[in-house]
Order: structure tokens, then sequence, then C-alpha cells
DNA sequence: TCCTTATGTGTACAATGCTCACATTGATCC
DNA sequence: GGATCAATGTGAGCATTGTACACATAAGGA
């Protein structure tokens, strides 16, 4: 039988096993939640590992260096994030309302993962290792395109064509720059319900 | 006389002198120059101080640490922002050129700094540290105001009424979310002259 | 002139990102 | 089965970083 005397992966639940079944997740994982506790878009590369139970160089075998792992982090963002989207829209019957409802979705995720928002928008993703990692590239202009579909939809006109591509640029303005806005705080002193500003400002757009 | 053995604060144009004159101002200003090398918006105290020709620790004299100075940079970027925006207004007659003026200007300023608009609104700003600082918070409501009062005129309502306080918002996101879009090449692919395509954007909405 | 405060230096420490050499694992081929 | 080998992990070590503490020097008023 295969009972040997050393132990086996499943012999024990805290992961005992030399090699760990998915590192490369569990990194990331562990890198969020990091990211999640300080608040900022920074953490330790050896404290996430720690986290997993693996030494810091391990994580090496999965990620050429840190900002790679920022990048990976950034790209399940960006899949979460068209989710959200998609789950948003989901949520109206009409072509306006499903399109009300992205942009919505589109502010409360902001609000609901400022850390993860922020590591996605932020100058990681936008520089080199952003731009030549094709996984990032993907699942960012995915989410562009639930936007860019809705509005299609909306307006009644392929989603290829000039005033859809611009009108879909104005409304990722209007929801991305709200997001930022709200996530600096520097909305704090208006008296008003962010839920409600949100349909207010977005609203009066379509 | 006063000229002793030692060397005076004059004798030398390479700074020899032990007090520095102002090395708050010259910190700020070799570490906005390494975030532009750079491209990112982090850097090293050390060689921020280095370049200023003195050593880390002096830097503790003026800030109580690194997020320290990274928030007097961002109160100094706001600084200029704020001047940029008013340059911008400046070069329009009606109160809608002048407004549409301070909207270039906005997103050319992100444009021509990223660093330091990426700092500017950046979590460090945004976090305790940020708040706090009340240089910071008062330049960063200045370039608002700029914004706000363009749009009072604009629209011939006083600057504190709600409707104005709404389009204030609405103009602010826009210019904001385009601004990082276009930070972060996230409409490169459009095959728009981006200053032409600031004015498609800003303009259909005043 | 002395004393105080502001400003700078020197030494030190823990933490971090990263590299190189080595160890272990698990699948594949004979 | 056992040998082979790539994938995956460990360990020691290095330069750099942010920060703290004790001390040195400068500048200016009593």
């Amino acid at each position: 039988m295969s009972t040997s005397g050393k132990s086996k992966p499943s012999d024990n639940q805290k992961d005992p096993r030399y090699h760990h079944g998915n590192l490369r997740r569990a990194l990331v994982d562990a890198a969020l939640g990091l990211m999640v506790e300080t608040g900022g878009t920074s953490f330790s590369l050896r404290e996430a590992a720690r986290r997993v139970g693996v030494t810091v160089n391990a994580s090496y075998r999965h990620f050429r260096n840190k900002d790679a792992l920022m990048v990976a982090i950034a790209a399940e963002g960006f899949r979460r994030f068209s989710q959200a989207l998609m789950d948003g829209a989901a949520t109206g019957s009409s072509a306006r309302d499903r399109l009300l409802g992205s942009g919505r979705a589109y502010v409360r995720f902001a609000r609901a993962n400022p850390s993860l928002f922020r590591l996605m928008f932020g100058s990681v993703s936008a520089g080199d290792a952003g731009r030549e990692d094709e996984e990032l590239v993907l699942a960012g202009s995915a989410a562009l395109d639930v936007l860019k579909s809705g509005l299609a939809a909306f307006m009644n006109k392929p989603p290829e064509s000039p005033a859809v591509t611009v009108a879909a640029l104005r409304a990722w303005a209007l929801a991305h720059g709200l997001s930022y806005l709200l996530l600096d705080g520097q909305l704090a002193h208006l008296p008003l319900d962010p839920d409600a500003l949100i349909d207010q400002v977005i609203s009066a757009d379509v």
C-alpha cells in the first residue's frame, strides 16, 4: 500500500506537505488579506509567505518578484470587479436600469475594497510589469467591456461605434472619478448619503 | 570678525554649512525628483537625504516619519495643482470657456505629473497621516474650490447652492476619472488624440 | 559669555526584497 | 520497482531601508 512511514499529504489538515498544492493562489489571498488589514496598497512579501506557512523564497517559484505578485492580485481584483459589474447590471430589467446598476456596482466595489481598487488602478498595474502581463490586461479590458456592452444596449448601437465608445468613456470616467473621490474621503464633508449621491450623479448622465 | 578658521555658510556654493537653510523644502524637492525618475509613487528616504547631502536622520528633525514627508509632497502637489487649474481657467473669456479651461488643465496636470498626481490622491494622503495634516487638507480643498467657483460663475448661482455642489461633483468626478484612465494607459487603444478626447468628454457635460 | 534650542551626525537594529546553493517531492521512463 | 529529472521548497546571506538613541555642532538671546 501507499501508506509509508512518512506523512501523506492528507495525514494532517495543517498542510504539512512539502508541496503546497496551490501556493500561487494562497499567496495572492494572503497578500490581499494583509492589504485589507493594513488599509494601504502595500504589504510584506515575507509576511505573506509566513502566513501561508512557507519560506519567502518559495514565492519566487511562482512570481518573478514582488511586483509580479501585485500584478496577480490586481488581475484577481479585476476579475471580481467584472463580476460585480455584471451582478449590478443583472438587478435591472430595462437597459437603462441595467446600466445604472453597473454604475452603482462600480462605486460600491471601490468603497467595499478600497485597497484592492487602489492597487488595481495603481502605478504597479500601470507600469511595465502590468502592461506586459497578459492576464492583467485581459482582466482589465473585460471590465470595460461590461460597461461598453451595457451602454451599447442602452443606446441601441453597435458596441464599437464611436458614439458608444465616447459615451462609455464618459460613463467610465464618471464612475471612476466618483469612486476615487469617495475613497479619498474628499466628499466626507458633504451631507449626502453616498448611495444617494451615486444615483444623483450617475443618473443625470443617462 | 566673524571669519573664523572654520568655513562660513557662504564660503562654498556646495552647501558645506552645518545648517542647511531649508532642509524641509530640499527634501520635498529631492523626493519629488526621485519619484519622477522612478515613475512610481515610492522613493527612498535615505536616497533623498543623500541627494540633499545630509544624513537620513537629519530629515527626522523636519518630518516625523516617511509618511509625513509624503504628505508634505502631496500638499505641495495640491498647491501646484490649484495654480494649474487657475491658470487653465484664465485662458478663457466666457464663464463656460473658463470652466472648460480648468477641466483641460486638470487632465493635463495629471498627465504631466503622473507620480505626483497618484501620490496626491493615493492611500497615504487618504490615510490617517493625511487626514490629520492641516496643510494637506487645506491645499486639497483649495483645489476643489477653484472648480466650484468656476461652476458657480457659469451657473450664475451661489457656490454653496446644492445645484452647484452636485454639478461640481460631477465635473470633478469626470475630470478625475478621465485623468486616471489616461494615466493607467487604459485608453491607449483608442485612436484618439488625448487633448481632443478631453474636450469631447468634458464639453459634452457643460 | 553662557545657556538653550534647533539642527545635524554616528551607530545600531530589525525588517525587507532578492540571490545563490542545496534539499525534497512527485511524476515519468526503463 | 528503481533511476531520472523538472517542479517546488529550504537555508544562509547580502544590500538597503525606516527608525531610534545618544551625542555634536550651530545660532541666537540673556
